[in-house]
DNA sequence: GAGCAAACTTGCAGTCACTGCAAAACAAGC
DNA sequence: GCTTGTTTTGCAGTGACTGCAAGTTTGCTC
């Protein structure tokens, strides 16, 4: 580790338990980030200050910058080490599968994850309702993880991505169908259930389904 | 016109001639562009200033944010005309064309845009190799416009975006294509053409090639 | 439990992007 | 040359973000 500051990547050994010191650095990342939503839905994206969701999360201004990069990125909970673990995620799945299997099963993973607390899902929805332009990302659908997913199926193919076009677009078409599909959730009011649109994105984008992933 | 400054959509008739002040703001609007682009390669994007840009390009720097609301958006020559130009693209498309046939011939002028002044769109190059995280955007391939492009379909077709999945998954789709083009474009090293990767990228992404663009 | 080292927090001082406003310079038409 | 609408500019301010150099806390060891 070499910045010494909160917003290191965490405990070297991938299985190793989390320390007290980490339990506490999660817990102030999501202090932070919630504070961030919530100002953000009480008087609007523009008018929340970075002072205010420091304040309301009981850290000073300058901690913040320790556990998010940016005002955007505490608003959407863009954590560095979800995108690393995502990329991980692919890289993980079975060497004999296809990208678009292993991607289908790791976006629908991912999206599971997002709607593990409900609360916080629900005023992230909201959040996204009421701007747009942060939907995509709160979504967990940005520029950062396409590039990641892009990256990662590229080595898993082993192929030259100078001559393999397909094997990335594959990896930006998944990602197109995650956007698709929050944004017809949202439009539709965030009514039924967004797995399943996921998947019929997924389906419409001709991205074959991920057999079992229960195993 | 209600803002009253240089960042009007322009003159209201779609055939007005260019009047002289036109065509100064768009000359402006060039060389803070270029001269953001020139800066950045010279120095690397974090080390350019706006003060810079402005200076180089013979304004002051609020007049910079006159033509460019941020400083990125000058980087990536982000011009709002652009983007409503394009959607008005699509939108001009015959209506019996379906939705894949629109976007990709959209698209396809949209990349030829891109090449129209060689000089400059090498440096835009030169620029995404080294800035990567600029890539997409340069290309064109931006948030914006790819929200911009779903609503228009949405609109050719008329359908409620809250039931409709198709229509926006192909519109983003359709730009997962132009950024896979054109990140296989620069990894190649610019080599070879970005037309014929676009072409590529739209077939393997299974969206109906357009009959002529010729009429 | 004292002591140590590494990790985390904080304050400070500074840079720079970006904004609203009102005055100046300017262009186009009469 | 004057009028009117547009563009440029200066000014003054807010707030995001950074490097640095203390403080403070945590976890470990004896």
């Amino acid at each position: 580790m070499t910045t010494g500051t909160a917003a290191d990547p965490g405990p070297a050994p991938a299985s190793a338990p989390p320390s007290l010191r980490d339990l506490k650095k999660e817990q102030t990342r999501v202090r932070l980030h919630t504070a961030a939503v919530l100002l953000a839905l009480d008087k609007g994206v523009h008018e929340v200050t970075v002072e205010e969701v420091a304040a309301a999360a009981g850290v000073s201004p300058r901690t913040f910058f320790n556990y998010y990069a940016t005002k955007e990125d505490a608003l959407v909970g863009a954590d560095p080490s979800r995108t690393e673990l995502l990329r991980d995620a692919v890289l993980a799945r079975p060497a004999d599968e296809p990208p678009a299997v292993a991607l289908r099963a790791t976006l629908t993973e991912h999206v599971l994850g997002l709607e593990k607390d409900p609360e916080l899902w629900r005023m992230r929805r909201e959040l996204a309702l009421r701007s747009p332009e942060l939907a995509a990302r709160i979504a967990g659908a940005g520029d950062r993880l396409e590039s990641a997913l892009v990256e990662a199926v590229y080595t898993r193919t082993g192929t030259d991505p100078a001559t393999d076009l397909a094997t990335g677009l594959t990896a930006r078409t998944a990602m197109a169908a995650l956007r698709a599909a929050f944004h017809q959730h949202r439009v539709a009011g965030f009514s039924g259930s967004l797995l399943d649109r996921l998947d019929a994105a997924f389906d419409a984008a001709g991205l074959a389904p991920a057999p079992d992933s229960s195993g």
